[in-house]
DNA sequence: CAAGTTTTGGCAACCGGTTGACAAACTTTC
DNA sequence: GAAAGTTTGTCAACCGGTTGCCAAAACTTG
């Protein structure tokens, strides 16, 4: 093996020289051997039903011969249709993202669509770049908690399809996991184990999510006649957790939720380093359940969310709007998205799930998962 | 809010249409605006010093009002490049590839190319679909720990450049950590502890990192006078390194390695909850110090793989195959590729970065970082 | 100022599909 | 068997750039 396990230091050498010629074949190939016309070739394969049962197979038989594949390049020009579609993510090393990622790659790999893939690193701007970018090439855009704000979204919603994942703006589709269920559980839990009052960790401040979190858990806490408190907004990492954790010391809550599991992870890792033990001075609760936030000690109490599930039916609904007819994926559906309607409504919380009990909507809707930083409040 | 705020439980109601006709500018439109031919429009935008400073100006100009935007199929179509390359991991939920994944993008956004993410699910049948897939579309690709076979990817390789990542294939470009100086400092740190026996966990057969590791610590082990055994291979998860707990415990081995920290954190949990105490009873060590491998208690030893440069270098070598002249990211160099070149000779080791101690091979070397997973031998 | 050289811009073909319009071929109907 | 209707295939234009070739224009040089 030594000696043939040629290493490249010599750069360019022992490389094989890629892209050898070989041109692949085209339509007007297939139409020469298939002896039609190059416009029947194209109608045999895309517009089904449009040629004859037998020159349809005579061309599909030639087409197999040459192993033809289209061109998409050449097919986009005049259609504009891509087969592709992107999504833009704020932090692609965020795990949060990696089921939503892989919800919606394997859902457009199983339609035969190619995702693009880009990330915002929390930034407006850098996402309105990417976005500008992919808008070029491909069909339709997922746009998975976004920082850009609603009137350039609708912007780009002008041009392409867009579907927004964990955001809501006027006029353009999304879905949204159902934060209400799994709140509740949650703020019911805690309830039950004494406490009285909470804190929250907020996200960025341009993240929907992160207010439509701290709205469900205020009203959830009203409800419960019980205090809560907001700490100063932080960079949704674990770094964004530590830097809260002198705040939340000093402050009264007995327990406190944060935007995500990362901060949450943060959070309490920071704190444990000073000394607090959790859960037994401080409870605290995640969003999210991404991977590791069982790895920790104590493993975090959180709020999962349906992230594949997220992936998947954004593309889904995607794909609705590129390709009208198609039904292909039946995972989603339209009453999933409107899981959460009203944000500000306490009232309407216990019946979000009952009142649409579709498959898609309990898909999408949050739910408590208990470890072990959360406990019984410490006496006052 | 509430009123205005509409739900989109009636889908396609409330939902802006989106792709609103408005074709963008073309060469042409900037040719009558300019008042010279489409022809020079185009050479002036992609051929510098090809038109004078003069006609070029006006173009840009022109340009500029109509805000342009080259269209990039139209461009594709005669010329094959699409601006674009690919990625293919094999697994987009293991933490490994987050950092991979971000800097080929980083990379690959900073010089103007668009990146589209595709897995394998670790699956060598879905990577030749996913490949095949994207071949057709991208400039070039790169193959993160593929599983296919080397005849695969040199037939992959004689159609567009590619270039690998922890593999190395005959012929085709690769980037690879250098994992003998990570393995030298743990084994020698293992032996200090008083270690004899010690043992590997394997990952999947198709993977070549997985042997490379093995051989790795093989040779090191070798070296101390230790003895090493490999435990049967499992898939390179949680649930793999779970599934090897049992012949784990059985054997005699006081320190094991697992072939990444994925694995390693599942081996140790499980063996945590069949009473097995880490490290008293038995050292971990992982590989590559993902996201997380922190969080267990206790922490998780691992030997730390640049995978962040990893996926900017693998980038930078891509788009030197696709355009030979450009030199803009600096970062990457052959040198690096070359590190790690003997997989067998044990006197090599050491001297690997010594011998051609430049900054790129230092960035793609592997080091020891020692948590708590891993102490001293408990008696025989 | 003429002859020679270098720039610069225009023409037209081409990349590989798609699609509207139309005619030829085939069916159906009376 | 002719008229009417339906399929099916062909023609040709088009999507929006790129590029080889050539001639006009501009610049050198003697």
């Amino acid at each position: 093996m030594t000696d043939t396990n040629q290493t490249d230091a010599v750069p360019g050498r022992a490389i094989t020289t890629p892209r050898s010629g070989k041109a692949s074949a085209t339509i007007y190939d297939i139409a020469a051997l298939a002896g039609v016309n190059p416009s029947t070739v194209s109608r045999a394969l895309s517009k089904p039903g449009r040629v004859s049962a037998k020159t349809q197979q005579k061309i599909l038989d030639a087409a197999e011969e040459l192993n033809y594949q289209v061109n998409i390049f050449a097919r986009a020009l005049p259609t504009g249709r891509t087969q592709t579609v992107g999504l833009i993510v704020s932090d692609i090393t965020n795990p949060a993202f990696f089921d939503i990622i892989r919800g919606a790659e394997t859902a457009a790999a199983s339609r035969d669509y190619t995702l693009m893939l880009a990330e915002s690193t929390e930034s407006a701007e850098h996402e309105m770049t990417a976005a500008k970018r992919m808008l070029a090439t491909v069909d339709g855009l997922i746009l998975a908690s976004p920082r850009l704000a609603n009137e350039e979204i609708q912007e780009l919603a002008a041009k392409k399809p867009i579907v927004l994942i964990n955001r809501r703006v006027d006029g353009v589709a999304s879905i949204v996991a159902d934060t209400e269920t799994g709140v509740a559980e949650a703020v019911r839990h805690l309830a039950a184990q004494g406490h009285t009052s909470i804190s929250y960790v907020a996200g960025p401040e341009r993240s929907w999510m992160s207010a439509r979190r701290w709205e469900s858990i205020k009203a959830r806490c009203d409800w419960h006649g019980m205090k809560l408190s907001q700490v100063a907004s932080g960079m949704p990492t674990v770094e964004g957790g530590r830097r809260a954790a002198a705040v939340v010391k000093d402050g009264e809550a007995t327990a406190v939720f944060c935007y995500n599991d990362l901060m949450a992870i943060g959070l309490m890792r920071e704190l444990q380093g000073a000394g607090v033990s959790i859960p037994e001075q401080l409870s605290i609760m995640g969003f999210d359940n991404i991977f590791g936030s069982d790895f920790t000690t104590p493993p975090l109490s959180t709020i999962k969310s349906p992230l594949h599930e997220l992936g998947v039916t954004a593309l889904s609904r995607l794909l609705e709007f590129i390709v009208p007819g198609d039904q292909a994926g039946v995972v989603e559906s339209s009453a999933g998205t409107a899981a959460g309607a009203g944000t500000t409504a306490p009232g309407a919380v216990g019946q979000a799930g009952a009142e649409a009990g579709g498959a898609a909507v309990a898909a999408l809707s949050t739910e408590l998962v208990l470890r072990g930083s959360t406990g019984a409040a410490r006496p006052a």
